[in-house]
DNA sequence: GAGGGATTGTTATACCATAACAGTCAGCCA
DNA sequence: TGGCTGACTGTTATGGTATAACAATCCCTC
């Protein structure tokens, strides 16, 4: 049963709210889990990416933390709080973009996800990906190659910006 | 008939000026066809990124043609050197790197390769990947995402590393 | 109460990429 | 032939992304 194409790419006009707040809630356990800490810098950062269903630059967060914070933090500091949540599994990287975007849903550590990346509304979305990550093993281990990430990024339009709805 | 693994990830101790100078062959005419031309600049840059079977970073190419040139190129000729290469599809580049590398092969266009990127001794290799991008293609589809590129690439360790052949 | 790991701060630097404008050259063709 | 056009490179400046290195704090544990 294919997944309901609304819970891929959100309407942009859904309540966004309850989207960060369980995704918080679940880094708030994954963290305690690993014995580490969603400490208020992390959660400010989490927050920040998890504000939207589309990816975000380091120093674009940098920068609404300082309008809202008033204290501008390091560059690093910021980056530091990405690494923790990206390792975590919260936060997920898009190479093609040197962008970052939240997990919002709980795949439980299946990493094998496709990223859709809309070029016009700048929407991120993940798809189960089981089946062509197979593919894409066989098609390593035929060439003796051991795979320790696998990434695979689709950048296009999504059903939204093809149907024409404003940004 | 699977590919040999000789020549998806080539020793590092074969005769690599026939590649260079295949490539350069194949590079030549993928510009006159277009009605462009292979210039001298452009051929440098390729001479740098073939010139191994590594992904290699824009400032290194500057770095290594003004050992050889004496004059310091600026960074912008060479980022323009290899758009016009990645047009051609002699270059392609390794997103997760920010880096660049040479197609050896000639795929002819079909840009549904799977990239693999050792990360202890930097080779990259590319492999078809037909019915890997049929499935991408199909989960996107699945989603009404209308795909313009694709992009997968696996990190991981190649079979010569694994052996522990030192690099 | 000493040691160790986690966390953040501070400062500096390295690395990656493009904007904007000028100038040269070759080919085309009115 | 003279002017137009497109391809190509130069020059200067700037913007964007990421990490190294070292210090300080806090908390937990043994």
């Amino acid at each position: 049963m294919p997944q309901r194409v609304e819970t891929v790419f959100p309407d942009p006009q859904h309540d966004h709210a309850p989207c960060v707040a369980e995704t918080l809630e679940r880094a708030e356990k994954i963290f305690k889990n690993n014995g580490l800490s969603l400490t208020p810098l992390r959660r400010q950062v989490l927050q920040e990416v998890a504000g939207s269903h589309t990816a975000v630059g380091a120093y674009d967060i940098l920068e609404r933390l300082a309008q809202k914070g008033g204290r501008r933090l390091a560059p690093i500091s910021v980056y530091r709080a990405l690494d923790s949540l990206v390792a975590a599994g919260m936060v997920h990287r898009l190479e093609s973009r040197n962008a970052f975007f939240a997990c919002h849903v709980s795949h439980a550590g299946d990493r094998r996800q496709i990223v859709l990346a809309c070029e016009t509304c700048s929407a991120v979305a993940e798809v189960p990906g089981g089946s062509v990550f197979d593919g894409i093993g066989a098609a390593a281990a035929a060439s003796t190659f051991k795979p320790t990430r696998t990434l695979v990024e689709v950048i296009g339009v999504c059903g939204r910006c093809q149907a024409g709805v404003p940004v």
